[in-house]
DNA sequence: TTGGATACCTAAGAGTTTTAGGTATTTTTG
DNA sequence: CAAAAATACCTAAAACTCTTAGGTATCCAA
């Protein structure tokens, strides 16, 4: 249950949504979210999550902290006030294209939430 | 006005749904059309399209044919019974994928259909 | 004690689109 | 009527983003 290449594109989006919504959160925490928000639907890999976190930080969009868990090294990432005013423009371009793709593909959203 | 990078894994379905709403349609014509029906929101390059409409032919979804016109050739496309399975399943897995984000992103949409 | 989960990371490859060309005909406009 | 713009096809190199496939190390449960 994956939603393919259309991902493509939304994932600065998603990270700086969640990280709006929720706070300081740390990598692995923010792909385990976004597979139970989205009943693995969408499924973060490591391998693009870890550099857009680092392209983000020196994009000066979130900023990260390191926090020491026994002998472990978690690394915290906060949206900064810049990151904020991007994650808004992100989902309304978004949104944009959603209504666009709407009336091109000519289909109906649930009204309701829910990630069934 | 252009929605960005979001595209990306779209021009498929695009193409296919263009063709199946509107039969028989040549390349230019498509990248036309799909301008004036997103009010220049969505631009479809010709490097882009050209390499997908062979793509798809090669893979059956869709059918070509010559046709000219003063000195003129133009390439004819138009969906294959394949390709109409293809375009419905293709459809069905971008609204899935948009009710997903809809929820994560917790936006709403409009509700008329209007690609203002 | 060993497998799985947690937690970080990078690099090569793959896939799709943009950019930047090329050719040629037809229509519009100054 | 000449030049520019639009029509109409095409390809190849580059760019961008993500996947695949590694690597390291700690922690917890069976």
């Amino acid at each position: 249950m994956y939603s393919s290449e259309l991902i493509k594109g939304t994932l600065k989006t998603i990270i700086l949504k969640l990280l709006k919504n929720n706070g300081k959160m740390y990598g692995y925490e923010i792909t385990q979210r976004v597979k139970e928000l989205t009943n693995n639907k969408i499924q973060i890999t490591e391998g693009a999550l870890y550099p857009t976190l680092h392209l983000l930080e020196k994009e000066g969009e979130v900023e990260a902290e390191t926090e020491t868990i026994g002998k472990r090294v978690r690394k915290y990432y906060t949206i900064t006030p810049k990151g904020k005013v991007t994650v808004d423009l992100k989902v309304n371009e978004f949104v944009d294209f959603m209504n666009t793709m709407k009336f091109l593909l000519d289909f109906e959203l649930d009204v309701g939430h829910a990630a069934k």
